[in-house]
DNA sequence: GTAATCCCTCTAGCGACTAGAGGTTCAAGA
DNA sequence: TCTTGAACCTCTAGTCGCTAGAGGGATTAC
């Protein structure tokens, strides 16, 4: 009826170690011990463990997660606070791809500047590695 | 005639215990000392700095950056291996927008999906995060 | 009963920084 | 020359989301 940590494991392709670690986090509740200490799960936490997982591979951090897990505890309360995640989260992404689609141009124009010189001394890439000045699109630090 | 590490912060915009992170993994070499001990760099170390730094905005790992200057040592090698760390890092790159892509379609499927609810109980939003299923696409863990 | 596999806790490490404590040096003005 | 305030020094620890390993106990299938 219950499952082990290592079937929640293979239920969610969620690790094992990391399975702890949300529960040391608190996304996870501490579950049932068996007689020899170790961890028993029901169904829902199956159930919340793929909530988690599914909400990391969309990129949410872990505070955000734990907000939606919070909220789903409280059914009365209005779900604004779950669209604004997802809409904060959608912006993030917006941003991250225009950053990285102007960072594949210029690796563009980087990877391919290398058409002749063979050796270090001549070589277009690693000049162009060095010099911001010759990159027309200004690329910021902020997320990679 | 030298540039304290508060003048190479200003001068690239990498703040000064990053720049002291640089020279203690060994991107930067140690610089010369005032006689109380401070860093006094000369114009061939902002240069580096410079290199470093647009090496990182466009995404490289430390260690690819180690591996470029260690090239650069040696101007009569070929250059064969930096053609090869800006087109692997260029693939890396358009790995990370395919997957950032797919992403930005689930948000945005899940983002509108709470067109007239307003409380938890019946929230698209909660479901969506919750639910893999509903997902067409297949995302999966490999980098955000 | 025994062996293989699983599970337990705890600590430390990853990458690339960032923050803070507690103290020293420098540069400019009076 | 003295003083002030900004900039500098080293060192440790924290960030995020895990992952790896040590050293041991529990479960399960045969």
């Amino acid at each position: 009826m219950d499952f082990s940590i290592g079937e929640m494991s293979k239920r969610t392709g969620v690790k094992v170690p990391t399975i702890r670690y949300y529960e040391k986090e608190g996304l996870l509740n501490a579950p049932m011990r068996s007689r020899g200490n170790q961890r028993r799960y029901r169904p829902a936490d199956l159930e919340r463990l793929g909530f988690i997982r599914h909400c990391r591979e969309l990129g949410l951090p872990m505070t955000a997660i734990r907000d939606l897990i919070e909220l789903g505890q409280h059914p009365d309360k209005p779900c604004r606070q779950a669209d604004r995640i997802a809409a904060d989260q959608l912006k993030a992404v917006r941003r991250r791809i225009a950053h990285l689609t102007r960072l594949e141009a210029e690796l563009k124009r980087i990877a391919t500047s290398c058409k002749g010189s063979h050796t270090v001394t001549e070589c277009n890439v690693l000049k162009a590695f060095g010099d911001h000045g010759l990159c027309q699109s200004g690329h910021s630090a902020e997320d990679a």
